[in-house]
DNA sequence: TATTGTTATACTCTATAACTATA
DNA sequence: TATAGTTATAGAGTATAACAATA
């Protein structure tokens, strides 16, 4: 928490974190949590990747990411196929009902959107992703990265 | 994570849990972490209160509390001393060194601001912080409160 | 010898509930 | 009987490092 709540960089703070926990329920309803989102995002775009790529993509760490990987496994949504290659490492792809479930989650952060915009108008909401993008480009994030994927140590 | 990561709803969550991290990483040079600072705020804004009061304003639960006064106290950044009419409590007064602290706590949230929003001019941060606040308004959260001080349960 | 995925382990953080002393 | 603060304990989540298979 900030020295002034109402300097933008306490509001930032704020109002982020309760819209990643909002995200966090709604993704909840589905039985996933939001790593699992971007996961089966990035595996959309780019079929057959390894876990490593993945991981390094997202910044979750190898171990971290296993355990991803099994729960959406378990729930049949990606499959470890082989490597064409190198035995060493899997190619994960998405199956239909993986498919499914991120039209799904399509649909659920678009609920998610409208409901934590909603004291915006279409023009402001715009103004506000314009604003977030500058400074998440000059802050150098990376886009569809969320920082909570990896932590940082104190 | 979002599904779509241009959106207002992401950004948010992504710009606002980089903003925390860094944060954070600035009360670390100080030795101490950002509920530490929500804390000293609200102990300077109401001199003499309980442990109680404080927490329930806070959203901090009496157990985590706890631990968090005596880091402080340790630190003589603030004092226990005995309420005035009921003995089960403690009213909290913050030290010279508290205030001192808090002087310090704000010149690094200042800077903090500073390199978070360096995209933008003194307008556009004015406009951020002015869609920000319709956004806490109309979702109820509470001025100067982080929600990651209570958690939600998964 | 290095790398991929995995497992084991330790550490941090938080919530829950039991406890004490006062009211 | 209820409340303020404290302590104890257990659970979730994460990072670190060791490991087996393969390159």
């Amino acid at each position: 928490m900030k020295t002034n709540p109402s300097s933008p960089a306490f509001l930032l703070a704020q109002v982020g974190a309760h819209a990643a926990m909002r995200f966090g329920e709604r993704m909840g309803t589905l039985g996933l949590a939001p790593p699992h989102a971007g996961i089966l995002r990035m595996v959309q775009a780019s079929e057959g990747l390894s876990q490593q790529t993945l991981g390094a993509e997202l910044r979750i760490l190898p171990s971290r990411l296993v355990a991803f990987i099994d729960d959406l496994q378990s729930r049949q949504l990606i499959e470890r196929r082989d490597h064409p290659t190198d035995r060493r490492s899997y190619a994960l792809y998405l199956t239909d009902k993986g498919r499914e479930t991120l039209k799904a989650i399509g649909r659920v952060a678009r609920e998610h959107q409208d409901t934590l915009c909603a004291a915006l108008n279409a023009s402001e909401r715009a103004q506000l992703a314009s604003l977030l993008t500058k400074i998440a480009d000059e802050q150098g994030l990376t886009p569809g990265v969320h920082p909570g994927f990896s932590r940082v140590r104190p």
